[in-house]
RNA sequence: GGGCGUUUAGCUCAGCUGGUUUAGAGCAUCUGCCUUACAAGCAGAGGGUCUGCGGUUCGAAUCCGUAAACGCCCACCA
């Protein structure tokens, strides 16, 4: 065996093992089950760093089921991602110079699905580089047959029910991609903008009364060598076309003189009123707000109030659409025609400064919506759109959360969530798109023909899974992918076809779903929603919710800033083991983990420390010799410490504390196996070992491997499967946790006996250190007791008890036991002195914060009687390591 | 504008209902060692007035209040 571990070839060929024997496959049994539906990646998605963190976390969740005897069923699948995918289609056929316009609705699904094929499931194939121990038989895609039949049924159900709706809304719209997104898909992005302060001039005169003295005008009030005019401020001059009136608020004193006035909107020329209505806040910007109910959410219901007109003046794309200005304008505007919305921005404030129609332009702060997909700024547009009530779904998923039947880690989520829900609105889940669902719903061809979509009657609008006899019209629409998404726990089951299916009814409601908080809403509650709604039962029963990847500077991983490091690369370099170690080491639930390579580096490492360890036991030889007292001593201490382990770590897991319990397992190999049972056991330079010793190190190492297996799979089966002699189809991964367990009775006696020898040991090693003795230089410890031989094996000493302690030594006191080392050709008093007095000080610091607690009486009369006598005890203790401190520098001295 | 979270060693984090030898781990650093499993290693060492201020208490990193910094989520101020 080499002396560095090679995991490429082994982690190819003990994944082939795992699939060749079906060890991911699961099929209902009598065992229990623990079921993970995957987060489903985008299907033409390649793995990132991201994946890798959630993958690896519930590959640990799931292989740590298997080995506690659970029918553990980890079910993958890819999403369709309908926006994203369609975007990237479009891409690919625009370099092949195809518009996507030029392309029927079935020619372009025909290159979608192509795509699909083509580049669908490569990230399933990475996720085995990980050693994800998915059920590939079981493997889904949102838009199969099955999760498609789901989809539609569950649409015709709701709508049934009356939970589906079409209307005319404000959406929000996506003029990239042309179609509507839900409130979810939009980021608010802070941005530094201009406010424009523009002149609407006021077309009747003002009241006489209004000029005051000496051509001061009142504030509020505005006058050029044209006449008359209130000033409006905005964000969005290119909206003026679309104003419909200027709203002030009946209560501002500085725009009293507006009232009932009208105004012209400049440079467009059209005349429009003044309304009043307190939503204008007082005192903010002039107190003026123009209106343009087709372009905003806010003036769409003042437009509602009032019944004023809508003008909508862009194109699905966001340019320019002047035909809807009134004819008699078309002459002002007409220029505009065509225009990109922030072209004309310019444009028009150009325009406007030219005819003095412009104040002032001041600088200004706001948010401004993005597509989440496209990265393009929103658009809110008033359109015809499908929408599923959220109140009903809102009632049924809050109180489980709330009353933790399902559990959040972290649970600082849980208030998320509430919030979210108290304030649900409707889902917008119509897209204007081609990949995904297509909306069920049909019309009549011929009474659309003479109403269009807008006006054509609600009751005539058939929805249903099958598409009706006679001549009617597809719904154009496709639906939200997350409207597939919310179903996925139950429709891999196939629960929404045939509920009460034996798969349903097992597997369902599943254990842990992993997932990162960005998609809370998107995912999360909704799965809840759908849960209770089509099974009547929770989805899942614990969300753990991982952080953000992030690289070392704190900056998400991304694409455009290239610090995201390719993760085959990495496996390449340190192994999947080593990845998925330096992956989890530092991501407790919900704080981001801050990634770098050295994390990785720290994980191969250990894996090589694994190996060496196996090396070195594998490599002794063993003889029909007597057990030494020493090896009995340190398997009974080895078995109780990693009995005390397991509790831990089961503890751990319990609490989804992952990080942690891999580093407990990581200190166990490194510091209790290796660095002290393994010294302890190891017989002198080229001898045999006895037969009883070897059998139980390769039984505590059999247990070791079990333990660490979930989060490193590969070198665990490997160094499992040369433990012993295996036959085929044998592999950890099914090798129980249990058995290995024994029953192990907690010997904390022995824990602490060893905890003591340990401080001994290394008393004599810090006194080689600063002296320079070589450990082969055999020393002398006089002790006032004796001690057990591993003290000699391990430091080499002989140990002599009560022994003379004259001349020069090297003291040190372990518990109140003082030790000492003769050694007077290496002593230098000054040193050793320093070393006992600043020990000194520190007991007598110590001893004084004892001592201020027990001389306060209230301290004793109010504190527990057990606080108090550990008080008590603690101050002996001081006292006496004291005493033997002042003796030895007496000792050093005289 | 609301809400939530974080602030402990150079870095990343534990420290659960206040008391357990005057704060722990891993990494990094420093000092010795190529010691017969492992230099991707071994043995040792240094390093923190627990963000500031105030309070409760016999006792506070821990509970309460307050301030600051950072982060996240939500919200229609043009």
């Amino acid at each position: 065996m080499e002396s560095k571990y090679n995991p490429t070839d082994i982690e190819a060929r003990w994944y082939q093992y795992w699939l060749d024997n079906k060890l991911f496959h699961s099929e209902p049994d009598g065992r229990d089950p623990f079921t993970i539906v995957i987060p489903p990646p985008n299907v033409t998605g390649v793995l990132h760093m991201g994946h890798v963190l959630n993958e690896t976390i519930q590959d640990i969740l799931v292989r740590r089921a298997r080995l506690e005897g659970k029918n553990a069923c980890w079910v993958p699948g890819t999403d369709h991602a309908s926006i994203a995918t369609e975007a990237k289609v479009i891409k690919r056929l625009k370099e092949q110079g195809i518009n996507k316009s030029d392309l029927t609705r079935e020619e372009f699904l025909k290159h979608a699905w192509a795509w699909t094929d083509e580049h669908g499931g490569i990230i399933l194939k990475q996720l085995r580089k990980l050693g994800c121990s998915c059920d590939w038989d079981r493997t889904s895609f949102t838009m199969d047959e099955t999760r498609s039949k789901a989809v539609i049924k569950v649409f015709c159900d709701l709508y049934k029910k009356g939970l589906i709706y079409r209307g005319l809304r404000m959406v929000n719209w996506d003029p990239e991609r042309q179609t509507a997104l839900s409130d979810e898909e939009v980021i608010y992005h802070e941005e530094h903008s201009k406010f424009y302060y523009l002149k609407y001039r006021v077309v009747e005169n003002p009241t006489p009364s209004l000029p005051s003295r000496e051509g001061e005008l009142p504030e509020g009030v505005h006058k050029d060598d044209k006449g008359y005019y209130c000033v409006v401020a905005t964000t969005r001059p290119e909206t003026i076309f679309g104003d419909i009136a200027v709203c002030i608020n009946p209560k501002e004193e500085k725009n009293q003189w507006l009232k009932g006035k009208h105004v012209i909107v400049p440079g467009v020329g059209r005349v429009i009123p003044i309304i009043e209505d307190r939503y204008v806040e007082i005192g903010f910007g002039t107190g003026c707000l123009k209106v343009t109910p087709a372009h905003d959410v806010n003036d769409y219901m003042l437009g509602q109030k009032y019944n004023l007109k809508t003008i909508d003046i862009f194109t699905p794309d966001a340019h320019l659409n002047m035909d809807t200005v009134e004819d008699e304008l078309q002459a002002n505007v007409r220029k505009y025609h065509g225009m990109d919305r922030f072209e004309c921005r310019k444009q028009i404030v150009e325009d406007l400064k030219a005819l003095n129609l412009v104040e002032k332009i001041e600088d200004y702060d706001n948010k401004v919506g993005y597509s989440e997909r496209t990265n393009v700024p929103i658009e809110p547009r008033l359109s015809l759109q499908w929408f599923v009530k959220m109140q009903h779904f809102a009632d049924i998923a809050l109180p489980p959360v709330m009353n933790d039947e399902i559990v959040f880690y972290p649970a600082k989520y849980k208030n998320t969530y509430r919030n979210w829900l108290e304030n649900i609105k409707d889902w917008c889940i119509s897209r204007q798109l081609w990949w995904g669902h297509r909306i069920p719903a049909y019309y009549d061809a011929d009474l659309l023909a003479q109403t269009g979509h807008e006006n054509y009657p609600d009751d005539k609008i058939i929805v249903s899974e099958t598409k009706p006899e006679g001549n009617y019209v597809q719904d154009e629409g496709a639906l939200d992918t997350w409207f597939s998404s919310w179903l996925w726990p139950i429709s891999l089951f196939d629960g929404i076809e045939h509920p009460d299916n034996k798969e349903i009814n097992y597997y369902y409601p599943t254990a842990d779903l992993v997932t990162g908080p960005d998609i809370i809403f998107f995912w999360v509650a909704r799965m809840i929603m759908a849960g209770y709604e089509y099974v009547g039962k929770m989805p899942f029963k614990h969300v753990y919710f991982t952080g953000i990847v992030r690289d070392k500077l704190g900056r998400k991983m991304s694409k455009s800033l290239g610090n995201s490091p390719d993760p085959l690369d990495l496996i390449e370099r340190f192994g999947a083991d080593g990845v998925r170690m330096g992956i989890l080491l530092s991501a407790p639930a919900g704080n981001d983990i801050l990634y770098d390579d050295s994390l990785c580096e720290q994980g191969r490492n250990f894996c090589n420390k694994i190996w060496n360890c196996f090396r070195m036991v594998k490599g002794l030889e063993v003889a029909e010799i007597p057990q030494p007292e020493t090896s009995k001593y340190a398997i009974e201490w080895f078995n109780a410490k990693l009995a005390e382990t397991e509790v831990e770590i089961a503890d751990l897991f319990s609490k989804y504390r992952l990080s942690e319990a891999l580093m407990e397992i990581y200190k166990l190999y490194c510091d209790e196996f290796s660095g002290w049972y393994l010294e302890m056991i190891k017989p002198a330079y080229q001898q045999p070992i006895d037969k009883a010793t070897y059998e139980a190190t390769l039984a505590f190492f059999d247990r070791l491997l079990r333990v660490l297996h979930p989060f490193m799979p590969f070198i665990t089966e490997e160094l499992w499967q040369n433990l012993y002699e295996r036959k085929e189809g044998e592999s950890i991964m099914i090798a129980s946790l249990n058995d290995a367990n024994g029953d192990a009775p907690l010997n904390g006696e022995i824990l602490k006996e060893v905890e003591n020898l340990k401080e001994i040991i290394a008393g004599v090693r810090n006194a080689r250190a600063s002296k320079n003795i070589p450990q082969k230089e055999r020393l002398t410890l006089i002790s006032p007791e004796p001690l057990n031989a591993l003290v000699d094996k391990l430091a080499n000493v002989e140990v002599v008890v009560n022994g003379e302690v004259s001349g020069n030594c090297s003291k040190f006191i372990v518990g109140t036991t003082e030790f000492a080392i003769p050694m007077d050709a290496f002593i230098n008093v000054d040193e050793e002195l320093k070393k006992l007095e600043a020990d000194l000080q520190h007991q007598q610091g110590f001893l004084r914060g004892v001592m201020a607690k027990l001389s306060n009486e209230r301290f004793v009369a109010n504190a527990k009687p057990e606080i108090v006598d550990l008080e008590r005890k603690k101050k002996a203790d001081a006292e006496a390591r004291i005493a033997a401190l002042e003796e030895a520098i007496k000792a050093l001295k005289g």
